[in-house]
DNA sequence: GCTGTCATTGAACACTCGTTTAGGCTTTGA
DNA sequence: TCAAAGCCTAAACGAGTGTTCAATGACAGC
């Protein structure tokens, strides 16, 4: 171990911190295939230092997954921020933006905190559907758990898209313009499809039902 | 000018077909991040041949562009098969799995082939929904193109995320198998959304409506 | 049969990456 | 005051990358 708390659970402090969060702006920016060095720079230091500090990138991510998580977990975010579009509600607050960069680019990855992000997203959604269920605001489904799954996919997947395609998103404001223009685009068809549907009659969603007597388990996967 | 037509329009012929194929599959699989000796033994050549042909890595990635680019605008695939879930659709024929994983990654990566691949899919959207209102089966919307489009990103959006988070699609039968398997728990709930929506009343979008008496213009962006 | 052209290889180059190592500097504690 | 410990840098290492280059072999046309 040539690190004073390499991996150990000791959250980092002084310059670590300092490292951790230049690591979290820069993998936001420019995602986990920025170097150690470009990093290391941001923080005003040395790559040497950076695994000195971390022991090694794996280390860094996981310093850096950690935090973000420990924030998304944290009272910071009420239940209302954190469902189906929490990166969005993220990135309106300046200091909490490179958080949301940081958690999409993860999940783009594919990394542990994308799954533990989109699964607390999903739970979220449930919830606060559940709730307009309950208030008379929102239709019931037959697989709650299913729905509000599909729908946090839907939103953070165009998310991604709209991210891949369109952004040039490295500095923080434009990743929040970006996400705003977006939300210019979608919010009409977005209010038509849940007020008013896409069919007109009931045969698809009854030919299904005939088909599959039996939805699919909750909260299956 | 080092090769014998490295950028030109010509196609290639021959061992570069195979390299080319193989460059699809490759990238398909693992990403643009995969090396071009990775591709050039695939294709049972050196690394050296490789950039003879096509000139340099990005020269391989344009051809491989264009290759499935020209496959998609073909006659082989119907506007119909091209619609919202065209990856869905290619993936299911063997043949043409990898070009649909191509595309995935393309669109994952933001390349030129991910934005013209997704606008062309918006496009046949919008055409096959024109097509489902006239005959009287889809509701018809104040601005269907930025509908085509959001439906669009939505689907192959959720379909990028779950690939980024459950795939570990490296084989072609992998990636068709997670596709069903995503299908099978969506399409419950997208059928419900799709028949019934998911408000009761419609103040959300009247409140919308009369805040923003224009619904933003189409085809904008 | 000779020459030129093309396909192809294998080695080398220049570069970046994560990581290691040796050492200097500062702080701490006895 | 001296030694240990920790912070930090600079340089180097080895493995990867895309790319270049000289050499080889095959095959065409004259």
């Amino acid at each position: 171990m040539r690190s004073t708390r390499a991996s150990e659970s000791e959250p980092p402090v002084g310059t670590a911190v300092r490292i951790r969060d230049a690591a979290i702006r820069r993998f936001g920016r420019d995602g986990f295939s920025a170097g150690l060095r470009a990093v290391a720079a941001d923080a005003g230091v040395t790559a040497g230092l950076v695994v000195h500090h971390f022991g090694s990138k794996d280390g860094l991510r996981a310093a850096c997954d950690g935090y973000v998580l420990e924030f998304i977990h944290s009272e910071k975010m009420k239940a209302t921020t954190r469902s189906v579009n929490a990166i969005a509600q993220l990135a309106e607050v300046e200091q909490y933006a490179p958080y949301a960069m940081y958690a999409l680019r993860s999940i783009q990855a594919g990394g542990e905190l994308g799954k533990v992000f989109v699964d607390r997203m999903a739970k979220d959604a449930e919830d606060y559907l559940e709730a307009g269920v309950q208030s008379g605001m929102i239709r019931p489904s037959r697989d709650p758990a299913a729905r509000a799954r599909w729908l946090t996919y839907q939103h953070t997947g165009s998310m991604l898209l709209w991210m891949s395609l369109h952004g040039r998103a490295v500095e923080v404001d434009d990743f929040r313009a970006e996400l705003r223009r977006m939300s210019d685009e979608v919010t009409l068809p977005a209010l038509e499809l849940f007020t008013d549907g896409l069919f007109v009659d009931r045969t698809m969603l009854d030919d299904y039902l005939m088909y599959v007597p039996d939805p699919p388990a909750a909260g299956q996967q």
